[in-house]
DNA sequence: GCATTATACTTGCAAAGTGCAAGCATCATG
DNA sequence: CATGATGCTTGCACTTTGCAAGTATAATGC
């Protein structure tokens, strides 16, 4: 544990208060969004946010494998696997074989999908604007890098484990 | 894609790629986050994510109603109902009835309940202190501000729902 | 006072989601 | 060409969630 000398450095924080604590504060925003507009395209389109997900990105990637759909929107590959069997029975994509092996599947998003796709991003969209509107100009800028570094760490927190966690936590 | 120009309105983007779109970008830093955590008071405790919180908030407030709960923490009363029930059977809370009205419950963290918590506290801090390191002391600073921001402008999208969104979203 | 309605919380059950073992088809290797 | 690896899918048990209905208590109206 480092303490510093003169200057307040990176807060040890000595209890938890939930309303205060980074991880729940991220998951209460993000959870917030995402149920209106899970509301949405459940209610609209029947998609669960596995399909909604993967057809974002097909959407992006057309013609992609199971496993780089599950790389591109972090699920694995049995959601992958039923989120294709959704969007396929709901006219949203279709499932092809790739030429050189003909284990690995090769989604392609249909008219329809690509049209169910523009709408819900339309909604998506509007939802972002207006997060970023009530945020500084200044805020705005530092927010992308913010993300990224965040991602990375808890991308890294989340392979190491808790075991690797419990090392540096202060012994209760 | 930052684009500085003589115009610094708010980028109007007009495609949603997934892996730059805020509302995904949060959640996936929220629940890379929540899995290692909730594997460890899972595995440690048997509790679900439900307790994890409930116990939070009681700690914080102790005496506090089912209802005062859920505000607390943002669960509806059948999760604060179920999460209360796993704490009781645990041994970290009690139920006891306020003095007035009869009908509202009063939770009690029991000692064991404590020493639960401040052991989960531990890790959560980590947690916290590892993302927090890995950004400048700028960032730091303005991450406050920005999040309660983000917290009322996604607290109001959900409370108005899709529908009001769908007012302000480009025509598909 | 006593019936009616409202509040606070709980319970039961069905639907949906999740995790994992096992399966199938295909490809790569010795 | 047998053996094992890979990519994906399916079946099944388990958990979580959503919601209707239930219980107990309090507040309100007549």
């Amino acid at each position: 544990m480092a303490r510093s000398s003169a200057r307040p450095k990176p807060r040890p924080q000595t209890e938890l208060r939930l309303g205060a604590w980074l991880p729940y504060r991220l998951f209460i925003v993000a959870a917030q969004i995402a149920r209106p507009l899970a509301a949405f395209y459940g209610e609209r389109f029947g998609l669960s946010q596995a399909g909604w997900r993967i057809l974002a990105a097909i959407a992006e990637h057309d013609g992609a494998s199971a496993a780089d759909i599950g790389r591109a929107c972090a699920l694995d590959p049995f959601a992958v696997s039923r989120g294709i069997g959704q969007l396929v029975a709901l006219g949203l994509a279709t499932r092809g074989s790739a030429g050189r092996d003909r284990r690995v599947a090769r989604l392609r998003i249909t008219p329809r999908g690509r049209r169910t796709f523009a709408e819900i991003a339309a909604l998506g969209l509007a939802i972002e604007t207006d997060l970023l509107a009530t945020l500084t100009d200044a805020e705005r800028r530092s927010l992308d890098g913010m993300l990224g570094k965040l991602e990375h760490a808890s991308s890294r927190i989340e392979q190491n484990g808790w075991r690797a966690l419990a090392q540096q936590a202060p012994r209760p």
